[in-house]
DNA sequence: GTGCCGCGAGAGAGCGCTCTCTCACCTCTC
DNA sequence: GAGAGGTGAGAGAGCGCTCTCTCGCGGCAC
């Protein structure tokens, strides 16, 4: 009875019957077995080809325990989901990953841990089996969710350095050297009364940079820098900027740590009457779109955001294959000189 | 012997031991059954706690034949890979479809599928049951895509009305709406040397902005409209508008088919000393992020993508639960009044 | 007091695959 | 020519879960 419903999509069984041979063998030749008979080979394709047959990725998981996919974990501070996707770097990230996965034929499953519930849910998707490890895209300070994955024995792999020392394999850019590179820039360019825009105080990169930067500046022979902070966004970068013009009028140098709080800056030099660069130099971070788009365009460091989200998932690839000991590989930064210094 | 390996992961079987009952007993509780009664269900839960149970999702997709996944299939044209997830346009899909699918304790796989291979390992992707269906965000002109999802009986919604007819569900913006918004506030600022930059000629989207603005300036009295073509970049508005300016040199109206190419548009116009909103009125077209950076603001055409996206996702979860209807919404587009125009 | 109904729990049969055993057969070697 | 060794194919036991079927037991009506 079973049997005359065509409806039902073939099994193993199935071209096992049509082909004469036992379900072995089958199983053998599609998971491309050596020790197969070439004629019998030949004639399991053809059964295959005609049956339609295509393997059940259940079944397989539930066998062999690996399915093929990981989780991509989007770790945004609670409720700022929204705002996430629309910044570019995700998508870059997710490029990254995607290049690297589909070669070995895997394939990631997007999750959002905006929430206590939310990150939980992602420890669980791993942990019921959904996906075999998981990528963690972590940008805000103090975030549980790699201590969470630890915790869990959830094989995983973290995007930036974790605020707090995890036992975790991570990938990050050396944001200090970054940093450096734009000091240099600035000093090389005569600038001497220099100004900074930093990220927020709880952020490791964004200290990171704030710290290379001054560091950088100090062998240079400017000891002390002015600092305002930011949020990363373009109306903090303004803010920022109108706070740092009040304290030091006749400032010749801006270092912002990424790019839109640079073109916040930008802006509020505009209306301030400076020019850019001729007045002051503008140095940005992250390469992104709109320091292409700024006019001037702006001068400014990049991330191998790509490389490194491929990077991430090699790490995690060896995890999984049975690699222990923890991995941290720090990429470099460029210095992408546009109009702006 | 194995009943000693602690490393093993719990299953039912266990829990089940630990509680006292049988195998169907905890499925009942895991599965929230009402017929279980109280005592048993608590004594049931505290096994669960104890043993650290999760319920093994390969095992239970083999038995019930869903995942809790579908694909989210991205079809650039060959090889743009790259291009595509650097775009905004991407990640506010991904929000909208992930908003959606959250609450129903689903999630998106990403897939790309850029190239012939590509495109079949999405649909197999499916066959296999690694998800329940697919979302096809399709942005290029006749791509195979849906035709093969389609053919192959696979569930699949698609973002934007195919290019060549396919009975398969999707949503869409009504561009040509969209573009008579931009015709009327043009027209009504009292523009009436008026050029357009257009879409490839072979995208569905793009004609259908190129028409209805045409035929919207007609009704508003300007029965011809100067065309030139682009293909979305900022380079092909450039382009297009140098052709314009050269052809319509005391045009006083633009509207270009999308953000990008407005704004390079606009770096055009400045560089032969229009003065944009004074001597030309500006227009593009998504409300994206280049519309709010560049200077002086984009008016622009909005699009409820997150909206979209969050209802190709529940048509989709109908046709999963059973519906065979097939549905198409076209969404309301908005104009966003800012400098430009 | 007997019979019937319904609720709650257990037994057991798969879901479709992989993989280890086992076995049949064939080719060498001495 | 007989035993050893190797190769290719089949049998069958799971993987962990769900779900139907069955059964026991208590409460109710007659």
């Amino acid at each position: 009875m079973r049997e005359k419903l065509s409806q039902r999509t073939p099994t193993l069984e199935d071209v096992a019957k049509a082909a004469g041979v036992s379900r072995a063998t089958v199983s053998r030749v599609v998971n491309g077995s050596t020790t197969v008979d070439a004629r019998m080979r030949h004639q399991v394709a053809k059964a295959i080809e005609t049956t339609g047959y295509i393997p059940n990725a259940a079944a397989r998981t539930l066998v062999n325990g690996r399915t093929g996919t990981v989780a991509l974990v989007i770790s945004g501070s609670d409720g700022s989901a929204d705002q996430l996707f629309r910044d570019p770097f995700f998508g870059r990230i997710t490029g990254g990953v995607l290049r690297h996965l589909r070669s070995r034929s895997m394939h990631p499953t997007l999750m959002l841990a905006d929430s206590g519930e939310a990150r939980q849910e992602a420890v669980d998707f791993v942990r019921r089996g959904n996906a075999d490890g998981a990528l963690l895209v972590s940008t805000h300070a103090g975030d549980p969710l790699p201590r969470l994955f630890v915790d869990a024995g959830v094989p995983a792999v973290l995007f930036a350095r974790p605020a707090v020392p995890v036992p975790i394999s991570f990938v990050d850019l050396a944001h200090a050297a970054g940093a450096a590179l734009a000091a240099d820039r600035l000093a090389d360019r005569g600038c001497r009364r220099v100004v900074t825009i930093a990220g927020p105080a709880d952020l490791p990169a964004a200290n990171d940079r704030l710290a290379g930067f001054q560091r950088a500046m100090e062998r240079r022979g400017v000891p002390y820098v002015e600092v305002a902070r930011g949020n990363f966004t373009i109306g903090s970068g303004e803010r920022a900027m109108a706070e740092l013009l009040a304290t030091v009028p006749d400032a010749d140098g801006v270092f912002a740590a990424n790019d839109l709080m640079a073109v916040g800056a930008l802006r509020v030099l505009h209306e301030h009457g400076r020019s850019v660069p001729d007045d002051v130099a503008l140095i940005g971070f992250d390469d992104s779109e709109p320091a292409q788009l700024a006019r001037p365009r702006l001068t400014t460091i990049s991330q191998p955001v790509e490389q490194m989200a491929e990077r991430m998932a090699a790490i995690l690839l060896d995890h999984l294959s049975g690699a222990t000991e923890l991995t941290s590989v720090v990429f470099d930064p460029g210095l992408i000189i546009r109009e702006s210094a």
